[in-house]
DNA sequence: TTACCTATAATCCATTTGGATTAGATAGAA
DNA sequence: TTCTATCTAATCCAAATGGATTATAGGTAA
C-alpha cells in the first residue's frame, strides 16, 4: 500500500511541481492537497479515517493560517501524522518553531524528486526525516546552553501517586487531559461511558475541583501529567 | 588530506569493528585509539599537534573515565576537536549529558560503515553530523516537549499572535485555561456571559477544536499560554 | 467473617456547553 | 462611503457535563 501524502501550499504551481515529482514513485500517493493551514484542517475533518495522510508536506508561509499554526493544531488533532515543512531557503528560525510545534522534518522545495521521495519514505518508516546541519547545530546549542532536562526520574522507586489517585484514575486523567469526552474515554478503555464519568467525578473530588477545565489546569500546572 | 579520527572504546573488538568499517573510506584515517577516557586524554597530551584527531568517536560507558567526563575535559582542552558519542542502545540520559558536556554528534554503534563515514565527514565539514534517525527523534522530542527558546528574540519583529487570535480572544483564552465558566469569564471582563461564550466559540473555530478541554490541551501543549 | 476499597454500571436531574444564527455598534481599510 | 473585522449580545436547541445516589463484584485487611 502506498504512503499517503498531503501537500499544503498556497501556490498551485508549487503543489503541482511537488505532485509531479512524486508521480513516478509508485510507493507514494498524493491523496490530499490544500492551499493553506485552515483549508488543510477543514479537509482533514471531513476525511474518512482510511484516507488520512501519513505524511504532510507543509509550506511555512501561507495566508489564512501558516504552516506553524497548522502543524500545532494538526499534531494535536492527528498525532499519528508526520509533518514535514517545506521551505524555499533555509529559514532556520521558523523551521525551528515548526519543530517545536510538532513538525518532524523539513525539505527544501527545490529538492530533487528522489530526495523528496526518500525523505517521505524515511519519515514514514523511522518517524523522522534527516535534520540539516544547521538545525542540528541549533538543537545542540539549545541543549548545551539551556537547562533542558530529560523527563527521567526512573531512579525513584515508586513515584507516589499525586493526590492519592488510583492507577485507574491516573490512567483516566491522562485521557482527560487530551480533551476526550466520557464517551471516548469509555471507548478507549473498553468500559461504559458512565463508568468513565464516575471515575472522572472521583478524580474531581480528590483534586477538589469541579470541572474538566479546572482539572486540566491543575494537572498541567502541577505537572500531574 | 584524510580526516584524522580517534576511536575511544574499552572493548578492543568494538574498536576493531569500527576501524574496519572505516578502512574502505580513503578520506578517513584512524590515527588514534584509546580504551578509556583517561587513556585518550593522556595520549592526546603526548601527541604532536599535526597528529591531533579532528573527530573523536567516543564510547559512553568505559572504566577509569567514561565518555561524558572525557568529552567534558577534552572539549575544554581541545575545543577544535569534534566529539561523537557512540552508543549501543538508546541511552537518552547519558547522551543528553554528553551533549551538555560538549559532544556534537551521536552514533549508534551498529550503524552502517557508510553512515559512520558520512557522519564523520559532515562533522568535519559543517561542525555537526547529520544525526542518526533514532537520536534525531529523541532530540526532536526533547525540543518539542521542553519549552526551550531560541537564544534571543531577534531584534524587534512584532511577535505574531498564534492562530490569529485577537487581543480579546487571547485575553479570554487566558481565563479559559484557568478553568473558568462562561459566567465567570463574563463577570471578570464585565461582559455578558453570552458574549464570553461567543468569543470562546470563535477561539475554537480558529484552533479547530470543539471543546474547552481540547482548547486547553492544545494551548498548554503548544505553549499558547 | 466483616469491613473497606476499587472498578464497574446505571438513573435522575439541573447546569453547562457547543453549534447555528441573527444583530447592533464601532473602528479601520479600501 | 462602503466593506470588513471585532466586540458586543441574544435566542433556540441538542449534547455533554456535574452532582447525587444506588448497586454489584472482586480483592484486601482487620
Amino acid at each position: 500500500m502506498p504512503i499517503q501524502v498531503a501537500i499544503v501550499d498556497d501556490k498551485a504551481s508549487n503543489r503541482l511541481i511537488i505532485k509531479d515529482k512524486l508521480l513516478h514513485h509508485p510507493q507514494i500517493r498524493v491523496t490530499l492537497t490544500a492551499e493553506n493551514g485552515k483549508d488543510f484542517l477543514e479537509q482533514m475533518k471531513n476525511l474518512s479515517p482510511d484516507k488520512t495522510p501519513e505524511v504532510v508536506l507543509m509550506d511555512l508561509e501561507m495566508p489564512e493560517m501558516d504552516g506553524i499554526d497548522a502543524v500545532a493544531a494538526g499534531s494535536y488533532l492527528y498525532p499519528t501524522v508526520k509533518y514535514v515543512m517545506l521551505t524555499i531557503f533555509d529559514d532556520e528560525e521558523r523551521i525551528f518553531k515548526a519543530i517545536k510545534a510538532g513538525a518532524f522534518g523539513y525539505l527544501l522545495k527545490d529538492e530533487s524528486a528522489e530526495n523528496i521521495a526518500e525523505v517521505i519514505t524515511q519519515m514514514y518508516e523511522t518517524g523522522v526525516g534527516p535534520i540539516s546541519p544547521g538545525i542540528a547545530y541549533k538543537m545542540l546549542q539549545l541543549v548545551q546552553n539551556n537547562s533542558v532536562e530529560l523527563s527521567q526520574k526512573k531512579s525513584e522507586e515508586k513515584e507516589k501517586t499525586p493526590f492519592n489517585l488510583t492507577d485507574r484514575e491516573q490512567e483516566i486523567l491522562k485521557l482527560l487531559v487530551k480533551g476526550m469526552l466520557y464517551k471516548e474515554i469509555g471507548n478507549e478503555l473498553q468500559i461504559s461511558p458512565n463508568t468513565a464519568k464516575k471515575h472522572v467525578l472521583n478524580i474531581y473530588a480528590k483534586l477538589h475541583v469541579n470541572s474538566k477545565a479546572q482539572a486540566l489546569a491543575l494537572a498541567y500546572e502541577k505537572g500531574l501529567i
